[in-house]
DNA sequence: ACATAGCCTACCAAACGAGTAGGCTATTAA
DNA sequence: TTAATAGCCTACTCGTTTGGTAGGCTATGT
């Protein structure tokens, strides 16, 4: 499960992404994606150290994007709000620390089966940038060719 | 990321599968594979539990599986101890919840994107098997079709 | 009858998640 | 020049989850 904090960061990226004014401001995004608003505060806080968004402060301040929306994929944002995405820390590329217990890595099979769950979430989240979310809605269905309803 | 009990109860489970002897001790699997004793005593019993493992108390007592290994998927062990492999609570088929805050769930891009995600993992996990993680190392990657080193 | 080993419940400390609260500062319209 | 607006920043809270410990009870084989 992703955090609440990352979905709602999401939401307010893709808002941002939308939007036909040039800015935004806190309350009118948290209120149009009913986010808690001091909350919000904080995830744009941290979107905007991270490069993502900029802001323009006193009346008729607020947020946009900093970057265009297909520059931004979805496994950033998730990275930045939920750390790796890799399911064990063996299996992260951002964060690699070793299981403590473990005795040989290389013929852990626990590890060798979420090789590939890490794998195919890497290979949707860091292709999948707001644009594509924003687009088309089965543009984004193109990217992995797996029909929602698979499985 | 899986927790700490997930890992250490397919640890086991595999452990038990390979075993050639009839039953191995809860201490014997817990030196053999490097999991706090006592803890590891919780994990067998909730696997016992949910049907998949066997014990014999007493003097040479101990677990064994219940079913063959090939029977026993990822998937259920980890919705066993970690819940839902879906990413957000709108994604589970296990245990459906609406996301408190959404407006739209079928207009949702986050939720779009992330039932890709959850496919994939679904994909992996349901069709592993223990007997798969113990066989030759390569066939748990002919399961998806992706390297080991892929993206 | 005693050692072995599983069964079961309770407890615990630290970390995390999801916010709330409150004040400070920059900008601009009146 | 002074409000009002709106972003910036820190601190705090409170419930839940994680990753265990602890301790005793009960069945079984020798």
């Amino acid at each position: 499960m992703i955090s609440q904090k990352a979905k709602y960061a999401l939401r307010a990226l893709l808002a941002l992404a939308e939007m036909e004014s040039d800015s935004i401001s806190a309350g009118e995004l948290a209120k149009g994606e009913r986010i808690p608003r001091k909350f919000l505060e904080q995830i744009l806080m941290e979107l905007k150290r991270d490069g993502l968004i900029q802001s323009r402060r006193g009346v008729n301040g607020g947020y946009f994007l900093q970057r265009p929306a297909d520059t931004i994929t979805f496994g950033q944002v998730l990275r930045l709000f939920d750390g790796p995405i890799a399911p064990l820390p063996c299996l992260s590329r951002v964060a690699y620390r070793r299981c403590a217990d473990c005795k040989d890595e290389g013929a852990c099979r626990v590890r060798r089966v979420f090789a590939h769950v890490a794998n195919s979430a890497r290979a949707v989240l860091d292709q999948t940038t707001l644009a594509d979310a924003i687009a088309d809605p089965d543009s984004v269905d193109r990217i992995s060719g797996l029909s929602i309803n698979a499985s």
